[in-house]
DNA sequence: TTGCGTGCAAAGGTTTTGCATGGCA
DNA sequence: TGCCATGCAAAACCTTTGCACGCAA
């Protein structure tokens, strides 16, 4: 919980990747597969190491969207919390959708400040119908 | 999408065992075993099969906090009084809250207007830390 | 040189699927 | 009677762990 270890190749790799992709998120298993396809060999359980030794430093953000497919990560370019967004998930055609907005940045200020209560983004997620299933259906 | 299906014994006794424990979460695995225990024998996969369809109607709502720990299901009391408003569910004492606030109503118009995104109030539970789990700690 | 990081494979967990059987409507 | 639901076991997944070897400091 406390090390931030060597700086080995590995890391750096993975640090890359995702910082090359801020904003989107990807499992453990979909970057072993993408760092593998370039030409750079990785093994599936440091690829795990990695992530969560990165998680618990804040540098990544870890979220469980679906138990089946696996946990998310993604890069969280400013730690401050000015840049956080949320999640908005389709139950029509389960896109997941990233939002960065400043109303829903005053909404956690307001709930915290009116209502005591703290909101984890990391594992929040909006649910209703977007816009495309929206006009599809009825 | 679409069967409500035939009334079993399993299911209704699933369903049964979900309002008995109204506002709490629980593990297709760790139900499986709540029944069994109660003498109700009954299959891993009839289980995960109801309660994916009970979620699908949305008489249950589920929910994944861990990949390793699998997806949970809670029964949604009242899916017509509930409308009004929002839900806070606290991760540390498992409470949750019914909120009812302008901001939040504000935020729904917002998100709608502004992302094309409508909100199913009640499918969407918010979490995170209440005012007293986050006194007693630390 | 020391000790952490890596990689492979195996293990452990959850979830899904195939198929024959049983039960609701 | 016609299907859907169930149950069992196997399969498919994601994730973690053990251990020997490699590499950063």
């Amino acid at each position: 919980m406390k090390q931030s270890g060597y700086q080995t190749k590995q890391k750096k790799q993975i640090l890359d990747y995702l910082i090359a992709h801020s904003s989107r998120h990807i499992t453990a298993q979909e970057l072993t597969r993408q760092l593998n396809e370039e030409g750079f060999s990785v093994g599936t359980a440091t690829v795990y190491r990695c992530l969560e030794q990165l998680a618990d430093q804040g540098i990544l953000r870890k979220y469980t969207i679906d138990a089946r497919s696996g946990s998310c990560y993604e890069y969280v370019p400013d730690p401050c919390g000015c840049r956080e967004h949320f999640h908005l998930k389709c139950t029509c055609c389960d896109t997941l959708y990233h939002v960065t907005c400043e109303q829903l940045d005053a909404l956690g200020a307001h709930v915290l400040e009116h209502h005591g209560f703290a909101i984890d983004q990391t594992k929040t997620v909006l649910y209703g119908v977007c816009a495309r299933c929206r006009g599809e259906k009825s």
